[in-house]
DNA sequence: GTATCTGCAAATGCTTTGCACACCC
DNA sequence: GGGTGTGCAAAGCATTTGCAGATAC
């Protein structure tokens, strides 16, 4: 999925974010979204201790989790619940798009529909309610898991 | 939701399911589906335990954990995952349906597409995959909270 | 300087598993 | 009677928390 922003400008909003709040900022912190930012991809808390472990001194798994929040609560991240093992993370400076999860080996595939996309406006226009935005998981069994 | 079946439909199913399989009955089995069928809401396994020792001599947690597993597998019952806590478990047998959420009165609308329906399962096979279930929430300000 | 952040280890909450006994077919 | 099912207690994971020391502003 491609990207909307640079990693760079990211990190400005976030420093700026951090600075609003009183804050302190810190290199783990820039490290996670960083992190998330070069995977592309969905990533595990483990996975990202490991990562940031390999480029640099390393943050703590309870650490990574702290951060993980803070950046999700702040909309720099998403969080995705997968049926194998725990939460899983991306970042949030992506295009729209939902989730295919197969529910035998965790792959998580990306895509969007924009038929689907119309009529969930539809949908809501019926119910006389504005679409503000919304969360569609497909649970599947993969080609890999069927055969 | 409406239900499809009534109770002793459902036990009748499970019977025979279980004896085509060569297992064995019991109590706690059929009390479990029972309990979910009766709440008509979302239990949580401990829920569920505690019903039962209400109701009768009662079931182990951990054997709620078990049944509850095989239940899902079988289709008798369905699990969601929730925001706080673990899952919780329903009845499949209601009629399926999606939500609407209101994000500012919190009210829940439930709908259900069929060309949406249609579409999630020709996305799935796009992918090569399997469609066994869906989640999709539609979060929106309702016509109340927009006058 | 001081409030925030970090790492560690211990605690927590939900769920699963090993084992001996109970029960169904 | 033999194979399943059950309850108990212990183990397993993912996640959270308390605390002392490190660090950013």
């Amino acid at each position: 999925m491609e990207r909307l922003e640079t990693l760079e400008a990211i990190l400005e909003r976030l420093r700026k974010s951090i600075r609003e709040k009183g804050l302190k900022n810190s290199k783990q912190r820039e490290e996670v979204l960083a992190v998330l930012y070069k995977s592309g991809t969905h990533l595990s808390p483990e996975e990202i201790a490991q990562q940031i472990k390999l480029a640099d001194r390393g943050a703590s798994l309870s650490s990574v989790y702290r951060l993980l929040a803070y950046l999700e609560q702040e909309g720099f991240i998403s969080g995705l619940k997968t049926n194998h093992g725990g939460k899983r993370y991306e970042i949030a400076s992506k295009l729209h798009h939902d989730h295919i999860i197969c529910l035998e080996c965790g792959e998580i595939i990306e895509f969007v529909d924009e038929e689907i996309e119309r009529l969930q406006l539809e949908v809501a226009q019926k119910f006389g309610a504005k679409l503000i935005s919304h969360d569609m998981r497909l649970f599947v069994k993969c080609e890999k898991c069927s055969s």
